[in-house]
DNA sequence: CGATGTAGCACC
DNA sequence: AAACGGTGCTACATCG
């Protein structure tokens, strides 16, 4: 038999670079009883108290397995991690991960242990998760009571606004964060041996880590059969490189985060000011988000705007930043609506984005001595650590999460990449793909126009630009009046809504619901568009007939791995909707691209001592490298990881190109690359 | 008071 | 019937 284990550990919380640790760990060999070690959770303070010896064991434990199986393994590794586990470089290599396979075995389906237990092992654990939930939630009604407290004080139970506990938030299940509660009111309040709340947490745990060997070894079978086995080997190649670039994390600076914050809450301070003022006293104040009864009223009986849309929930008509920015080209700038649009719209981009800096800041950890393993202590170098999930979309989009790292806002006035950036004696480079999802559709259904785009990015009238292109087939006076100027000329209104259409009809946007047309402001303009496109709209139709008949679209095939397969959501009729299949098609293929390159360049910095790779944004990636010493001295390695890059380009048949940007300074600004180190 | 849903905004 | 793909986070409204 082969020495393997399924593992699983239990947690005080997400948040394992504050304050949360695993208190319950466990390793199922599928043969033996599991081997447990349970450990006491303070309830004053949370912590975890852990025998001496305890982690030696586990240590020797997972030495010895040969293959180890988790469900969601970057998780339960970093919960032993921080805990005081070493964990050892060379047990990466047999970690396998339920996540990752459920992904690959059924994209379109919930990953969750319960449920992927229930469909392939027939085991419901369901009703040991119930029992746990219902004593967690007992028990947290109980230590809040006054009694309670008085008798034992106030115990840390899971809330919002705990300074150690950022990612729990009022609509997080909280219970979850309590696990350890049942116990922990056995033992103070000292209930019977017999009583449940003993052992209600140990139960659902040793059923959990019971079912993931099993299902591993099942999963590790069908892929073979399925021959989807070769994808998944790459796959988990992910959960190192995921794990390291969380851990190492993204660094800001917060003496220009408070200096942006500060400018932001005056400017929108101002603008809800304007618009009180406006509203003839209508209105005390603005909602912080959405659209109060008081403000529709303004807005639609004194104003007279006209809604441009409705919401399909509610049926109230839309204010949203769409309708907001179509009234604000269309009104008089000094105008009274007009005035009021401008500020509204500018008072809300400013709350959002003071609220993304109050995440960051409830984040933020100060860096100590022993991350960038340097002598000083910078106060105002501040790093997050984001979670990255390469299972948290219907196609092999990552999600990312507490704080998002993958909607830092880049917009002009707006820009918060502007506070992140290298910590003193680093530096960041950003690598992204050059129109990945426009280059995949038009290279593989032979797009002649487009291609000739691409491979001639020098070559005037449009050099490059997709967009360009597009604007001269809707505005041919204009375009052949400026050139490229259009970009520059008509920056917020024709060349900007020519881009907003494009998206729209990339994202698979129907002719025949006029919403392409609605965003590019001209009538009639995506049917223009495909006449001058034909090949894409037939690789569209025909993704759509394989997915009518398969249930999923599969990935441009990769030369040596196949094609990895996205189930399509069906509408409520049970019907392939005609917008999904040729974007799933093309976000996972691009994304798959993406999966490969960072493989590849995890197998290269891995060689340069402190290269980390520290983000990933659907088709960007950024690097933070020691400071080299002559300015851009560190470009051939950047050229390197361009082309390694690139090369996923090679698997599928596309040629790729990567663009490089160097930031010495922060992630918003973009400085030359000094000629001398080239 | 907590849970759930909605609107709105940020990214690609 | 609907027709723009994939996400996460915050504030607000509503309901039990």
């Amino acid at each position: 038999m082969i020495p393997a284990g399924g593992w699983d550990t239990e947690t005080t919380g997400v948040d394992l670079f504050h304050d949360c640790r695993p208190f319950m760990v466990s390793r199922n060999t599928g043969a033996d009883d599991p081997l447990l070690w349970e450990w006491d959770v303070d309830p004053l303070t949370r912590a975890v108290e852990i025998p001496d010896g305890d982690l030696a064991e586990i240590e020797e434990n997972l030495e010895e397995c040969s293959e180890t199986v988790f469900q969601n393994a970057k998780f339960d590794i970093r919960a032993l991690v921080s805990a005081g586990l070493e964990w050892k470089q060379d047990w990466f290599g047999r970690v396998h991960d339920t996540l990752l396979m459920g992904h690959l075995l059924a994209s379109g389906e919930p990953h969750d242990l319960t449920t992927m237990a229930l469909r392939y092992l027939r085991i419901d654990i369901k009703p040991y998760e119930d029992a746990l939930q219902q004593a967690v939630t007992e028990c947290r009604r109980l230590v809040r009571n006054k009694e309670f407290i008085e008798k034992y004080g106030e115990w840390r139970i899971a809330k919002k606004n705990d300074p150690g506990l950022p990612s729990a938030r009022g609509d997080e299940k909280l219970w979850k964060w309590d696990m350890w509660l049942p116990r922990a009111v056995a033992k103070a309040t000292k209930l019977s041996p017999a009583h449940t709340y003993w052992t209600v947490c140990r139960d659902y745990h040793l059923v959990d880590s019971g079912v993931t060997l099993p299902l591993g070894q099942l999963q590790i079978e069908i892929l073979q059969d399925r021959g989807l086995f070769a994808l998944y080997q790459l796959r988990r190649r992910l959960i190192e490189i995921i794990y390291k670039m969380e851990k190492r994390g993204v660094t800001y600076n917060r003496k220009r985060l408070k200096e942006l914050r500060a400018e932001y809450v005056e400017q929108a301070a101002h603008s809800e000011k304007v618009c009180l003022a406006l509203s003839g006293g209508k209105l005390a104040s603005l909602p912080k988000s959405g659209t109060s009864k008081a403000m529709r009223e303004v807005l639609f009986s004194d104003f007279k705007l006209v809604p441009l849309k409705y919401s399909d929930k509610t049926g109230e008509p839309s204010v949203d930043k769409t309708t907001l920015e179509a009234w604000m080209a269309e009104l008089p700038e000094q105008s009274k609506p007009g005035v009021f649009v401008k500020n509204l719209r500018g008072k809300r981009q400013r709350d959002t984005a003071v609220s993304y800096m109050d995440g960051y800041e409830r984040a933020g950890l100060e860096i100590l001595q022993a991350t960038l393993g340097d002598a000083v202590r910078w106060s105002d170098i501040i790093v997050l650590h984001p979670s990255l999930n390469p299972t948290g979309t219907a196609t092999l989009r990552f999600s990312s999460s507490n704080p998002n790292e993958q909607n830092i806002s880049k917009q002009e006035g707006f820009n918060l990449r502007y506070c992140f950036g290298p910590a003193p004696g680093r530096e960041w480079w950003s690598l992204d793909y050059e129109n990945l999802e426009l280059r995949i559709p038009a290279y593989e259904a032979g797009e002649a126009a487009m291609i000739e785009l691409f491979e001639h990015p020098d070559r005037g009238p449009y050099y490059g630009s997709y967009h360009l292109l597009v604007f001269d087939i809707l505005h041919p006076e204009k375009f052949a009046k400026y050139g490229a100027d259009c970009k520059k000329v008509f920056k917020s209104t024709w060349y900007q809504w020519t881009k907003n259409g494009n998206f729209a009809v990339q994202y698979g946007a129907q002719e025949e619901s006029g919403t392409a047309d609605t965003a590019y402001h001209v009538k009639g303009a995506q049917h223009r568009i495909k006449e001058r496109f034909t090949a894409i709209s037939e690789l569209s139709k025909q993704t759509i007939a394989f997915a009518a008949r398969n249930g999923y679209v599969n990935t441009m095939i990769d030369r040596e791995m196949g094609a990895y397969p996205l189930q399509v959501k069906r509408d409520a009729w049970g019907k392939i909707k005609p917008t999904v299949p040729l974007s799933y098609h093309v976000q996972g293929t691009a994304m798959w691209c993406m999966c490969r390159a960072m493989v590849r360049a995890q197998e290269y910095i891995a060689s340069l001592p402190n290269h980390f790779t520290v983000m990933q944004v659907h088709d960007e990636l950024v690097f933070d490298f020691p400071r080299s010493k002559l300015p851009g001295g560190n470009l051939p390695k950047i050229l390197k990881l361009k082309s390694l890059m690139e090369e996923s380009g090679n698997d599928i048949g596309i040629p790729l190109k990567v663009d490089y940007a160097y930031h010495p300074n922060n992630w918003a600004k973009t400085e030359d690359v000094p000629a001398v180190a080239v």
